[in-house]
DNA sequence: CTCCTTTGTCTTTTT
DNA sequence: GACAAAGGAG
């Protein structure tokens, strides 16, 4: 059996894999064979030190932790099944699932989404009679998440904010929104952090058996993790001290989410003792596409000293075109994609990267009209939409009956003539009695005399109390079928539109399909899920769209910037680079260099996600927001060196050196002339200027 | 109670 | 231009 697991790795790498012992950070470059070390990393101490359920690995994204998990197993020396290779979110559901009783929460908890959060929180607000303008759910909801972040409690919360009037209210609410999720026995995405490190906080005992049991610990894309993860972290690393951490400051895109760059530029004082190694080299774009990335990047204050490098050739040029409208720009990326696959390539070559998810709507048509295959991942994603999350709220209340906001999402749903009134009249007296909603409805006679009333409710929970006992004894796939048959929720989805109908219908059977992998038999006691309905609602609370993503089926790629962190493609296109959009407007207008930074590194994570090809675009005039607007180029491609762009428009002044003070960049931005960029674009030698429809 | 129309907000990014 | 919330008619 092989047990040298650091061959064909490079003198850094090597070392990389073989520091196992006490804190280790690992500066990673876009490109440099991060996973691969990783990888590495994991066989050489499962080889060596540990048995695979002492090692622990974090990951981002599902989908990083399922490649991660595959290419463990592809070097194989072990039965890699007993490693913990999860997200954050999913590590702290599976300790929760078998802990949270400790402080005070049933283990069968449910996960609410942002959208099953808002309408809590709205509840709360009603409650409360408080006017929605002035507190507005989602940025109270997005405040209330940035304290949860930095390990802000209500009354800590409280305590701070005591003398100004607003913060008190919100304070209020604050405090009542997790009283409500308590009672709803309910966490949302933050809560799944906090509650675990509260866990642990509040019972060393329960610490002590992770923190124990962990002997070494890997987290990857450690700039993104706030400082919530970061005492996760620490706490469980606390034992044994063999923790890895893998990260590229440059890479840091979700400050917005709380996300606290301090972790990783601060690690080596948090971690004493600390050793750092650094991947510089790069081996997957490019020498020209490495120098742009590089290029763009150092315009950025306060990095760790860092220059990617590779052995590769200079390779093609980086294009640039700007398009009249934003209906060119797609048609020129369509273009492109059309010529690239008639030299042979595959449409899973190609990817287009963009700011913001309107963006993608002109480019779909487009790809529609030419008939090409493609997938968009992120925007509104599969368990977002009306049919799967109504569906999804029956077998919720089925499973946990204290789940208010599903009860009351599906209640009327199909239509039962329960309407508004109804459900403010019980859940006033379900307030008033400090009883369950579900509990009032179940005895809705003792607290009504609408006899009518009484009886369509006494149906609806006739129809849950059995399907909650037919949930025991059916396979979740027939239950699933019996639910939407059942209730009339099928059939009224088919009767409500003719086209729409369809779609919905159609997107019913694909959860059925997903609902068919999940057999009570094989069930995952380590993960301490009691029924194949368990964990069937857990995996779906915690997937991304982006986790779909395979390299198997061969479509071209549209998604986020954000989304793509992580991912490769031997084409990129990058359209919209126009100040307003990226970067954002809310940057742009901010007046913070904390932005511009934040979006100038999700540039940086744009052009290298590029092994090949790069194509950046900007329209003259775009639809947004329902408006026709002109937007600037942006800044960022002033910022690529010029002499590795190609495009009509040679700059008529040299662009500004590397690292000037920020207002200079933004001068230098508006000495060069794009628009005559417009007048001649370069179409390259095999565009044919015919293919392109009039509009 | 439901259906239909009108009005206002929204678009940054997501586990 | 999309979608949710609010208001009015039946």
């Amino acid at each position: 059996m092989n047990t040298d697991f650091t061959q064909g790795l490079n003198p850094m790498q090597k070392a990389a894999v073989l520091h196992t012992e006490g804190p280790l950070l690992l500066i990673a470059g876009a490109g440099s064979g991060k996973t691969r070390v990783l990888t590495h990393r994991m066989a050489h101490i499962a080889g060596h030190l540990a048995r695979p359920y002492e090692m622990l690995a974090i990951t981002f994204t599902n989908r990083a932790a399922k490649e991660m998990k595959e290419r463990i197993h592809r070097l194989k020396p072990y039965d890699a099944h007993d490693m913990w290779v999860a997200t954050f979110h999913s590590c702290c559901v599976r300790i929760l699932r078998r802990e949270i009783h400790h402080i005070g929460y049933d283990n069968s908890f449910v996960i609410y989404d942002m959208d099953d959060a808002a309408k809590l929180l709205k509840g709360v607000l009603k409650e409360m009679n408080v006017n929605e303008r002035q507190f507005p759910p989602k940025s109270i909801l997005s405040a209330i998440g940035r304290q949860k972040d930095e390990l802000v409690g209500p009354e800590d919360f409280a305590a701070m904010s005591a003398g100004n009037y607003r913060d008190e209210i919100m304070a209020e609410i604050y405090k009542n929104y997790q009283k409500q999720l308590y009672g709803n026995n309910a966490l949302d995405f933050d809560d799944i952090i906090l509650k675990t490190l509260e866990l642990f906080m509040r019972h060393p005992i329960v610490l002590d058996k992770y923190a124990r049991r962990f002997r070494y610990i890997m987290v990857d894309e450690y700039q993104d993790t706030n400082t919530a993860q970061y005492q996760l972290v620490r706490l469980l690393a606390s034992v044994h001290g063999n923790i890895c951490v893998v990260g590229d400051d440059d890479q840091s895109i979700y400050g917005w989410r709380g996300a606290n760059i301090r972790n990783i530029l601060d690690f080596e004082k948090d971690f004493y003792g600390a050793a750092v190694i650094k991947l510089e080299q790069n081996y997957r774009s490019t020498g020209n596409i490495l120098e742009a990335a590089n290029g763009v990047i150092a315009y950025n204050q306060g990095r760790k000293a860092k220059k990617l490098w590779t052995r590769a050739q200079p390779g093609e040029s980086l294009n640039f075109f700007k398009a009249e409208s934003d209906y060119r720009e797609a048609d020129y990326i369509v273009e492109k994609i059309s010529q690239g696959l008639a030299d042979g390539a595959k449409h899973k070559d190609f990817a287009v990267l963009y700011r913001i998810n309107s963006l993608s709507r002109v480019i779909e048509e487009k790809l529609v009209e030419r008939n090409m295959r493609y997938r968009i991942y992120g925007g509104i994603r599969f368990y977002e939409r009306r049919e799967v999350k109504d569906t999804l709220a029956y077998l919720r209340a089925i499973h946990n009956p204290h789940d208010d906001i599903s009860i009351k999402r599906i209640i009327n749903v199909p239509k039962r003539g329960i309407g508004g009134v109804a459900v403010d009249f019980f859940e006033k007296i379900a307030a008033e009695h400090d009883i369950k909603f579900y509990d009032v409805l179940k005895n809705a006679e003792m607290y009504s005399q609408n006899t009518a009333r009484n009886r369509k409710i006494a149906n609806f929970i006739e129809l849950l109390e059995d399907f909650r006992a037919r949930a025991a004894e059916l396979p979740l796939e027939e239950l699933v079928k019996e639910v939407l048959t059942k209730s009339g929720y099928h059939s009224s989805i088919v009767a409500e539109d003719e086209a729409d109908g369809t779609d919905r219908a159609a997107n019913l059977s694909e959860l059925i399909n997903k609902a068919a992998g999940y057999e009570a038999d094989d069930l995952d006691e380590n993960e301490g899920q009691t029924s194949a309905l368990a964990a069937f609602l857990e995996d779906v609370a915690l997937v991304a769209d982006i986790d779909d993503h395979s390299e198997n089926d061969d479509t071209v790629a549209l998604m986020t910037l954000h989304s793509s962190k992580g991912l490769e493609f031997p084409t990129v296109f990058l359209p919209a680079f126009e100040e307003g959009i990226f970067p954002t407007y809310r940057a742009v207008t901010s007046g913070e260099p904390a932005e511009i930074e934040e979006e100038r590194r999700l540039c940086y994570v744009g052009i290298t996600r590029a092994k090949q090809r790069v194509y950046i675009s900007m329209a003259g005039r775009r639809r947004h927001n329902g408006q026709t607007i002109s937007n600037a180029p942006s800044r960022f491609l002033q910022e690529i060196p010029q002499e590795l762009v190609e495009s009509q428009a040679v700059p008529i002044t040299p662009p500004p050196p590397p690292r000037p003070a920020f207002k200079r960049t933004e001068r230098a931005a508006q000495n060069i002339d794009f628009n005559q960029a417009a007048m001649q674009p370069n179409f390259g030698k095999k565009w044919d200027l015919s293919k392109i429809k009039k509009m």
